[in-house]
DNA sequence: TGACAGCACGAACGATCGTACTATTTTTAA
DNA sequence: TTAAAAATAGTACGATCGTTCGTGCTGTCA
């Protein structure tokens, strides 16, 4: 059976498809990929089971529809708001602030829905995983590439090591999501704010605003 | 039934518990204290689900007590190496190193215990959610304690925040956990090695070498 | 030696999991 | 308008989940 070219073709399953993976990066991000279970997720939409089934064929492609569906969802929910920044620092910080505004607005119940999925699957080889690995290092490296905007007009020293900086900025973000949700406590994401202003404030001109 | 107050009596029983407990610490580190299942645990084990459930009674109780026995064998494996440093940066030095080492050494299966199930239980709450969130704040607030020491000899700048530190550390040590589970490349743990290092060097007099 | 406590076992429970089949309704295209 | 196609529902399956129950085994102490 060949599950993964299973494509609504009306408009209608393409709504009925949308309205499931919605529901479905809730879940998962408070439940997991595994949790979310195709009964539960079913009930919530009012529908059978087998009926939502059929829209993906197995349980691994609706984890892996609900993976793309959110990666989706990122790239509209911080990177579109973000990039509205000018070119360069002010880009990057506001890609930042984007990112964090969206974990601590908690628009899924359990946060951001990669780094409850990314430590669920981590250790899970598989499709999924990939996935979201795959996700995640893109993420990771659209953040360097900011970092590499700032250092070529100058507003970033020339020896900012990106790839370390874009890292750094990524587990602190996670850090905090995590923290927020573990804790209940919204000072991470002041703790966030200034270890990545601090950070990047080492290496521009003295003087230099970060607007963060 | 108070499942809770189920306590081996011979030492055989003891012996028995403790073999549960560190293979379910294990399997809990790689599939998560749900995927963690009282039938793959007794078989793992070689012996009957109902033998092994008696232990405990419950499976919430099950996961209770191997969360407790990861943190006691988290104090043995990192703050017991790591506080051989001397008082003050070098032993906060030698307790974050400890803490890499036992993430990078891959003690477990699935990397760090408490990063794993601290991402699956944070929107589940609940009894286990709260002994994980105790066991968080416990070992932040003893890396806080760390830094206050450090800072009273002198080592750190007295405007060293050490909560906003010991949060950060923390957030880079379990990225670093993460990262390396996920894309299995080491290069994560130099990464934060140096972020590390840079945010103390810092707060230290010019010259002054953090040893990490 | 006998009684008893603690440990472990096998069998079985109801519930729920993912999945497979068939039937029915709804949408689309001619 | 009508026939094909797609979407959804209904039912049932084998497997596995946590849990219960009754029963032995084993070592200890009177």
């Amino acid at each position: 059976m060949n599950a993964a070219v299973l494509e609504p073709r009306t408009r209608k399953g393409q709504h009925t498809r949308e309205a499931i993976l919605a529901r479905a990066m809730d879940i998962a991000s408070a439940e997991g990929l595994e949790g979310l279970t195709i009964g539960s997720l079913a009930e919530a939409l009012d529908m059978s089971k087998s009926g939502l089934f059929a829209h993906f064929g197995s349980k691994e492609e609706l984890q892996l529809a609900t993976v793309q569906a959110a990666r989706a969802f990122f790239a509209q929910e911080v990177m579109v708001p973000g990039l509205r920044g000018r070119k360069g620092l002010p880009r990057l910080c506001s890609v930042i602030s984007a990112w964090l505004d969206y974990a601590e607005k908690e628009v899924f119940r359990g946060g951001c829905f990669f780094t409850a999925v990314a430590a669920e699957f981590d250790s899970r080889p598989g499709p999924v995983k990939d996935a979201v690995a795959a996700a995640m290092k893109e993420w990771v490296d659209s953040l360097a590439r900011l970092i590499r905007e700032a250092r070529e007009l100058g507003e970033l020293d020339r020896r900012a090591p990106a790839d370390q900086l874009a890292w750094e900025f990524n587990s602190l973000a996670m850090g905090a999501n995590s923290a927020y949700q573990l804790q209940r406590d919204a000072v991470v994401f002041t703790y966030a704010r200034r270890a990545i202003r601090d950070r990047l404030k080492a290496f521009t001109a003295p003087g230099v605003r970060v607007p963060l």
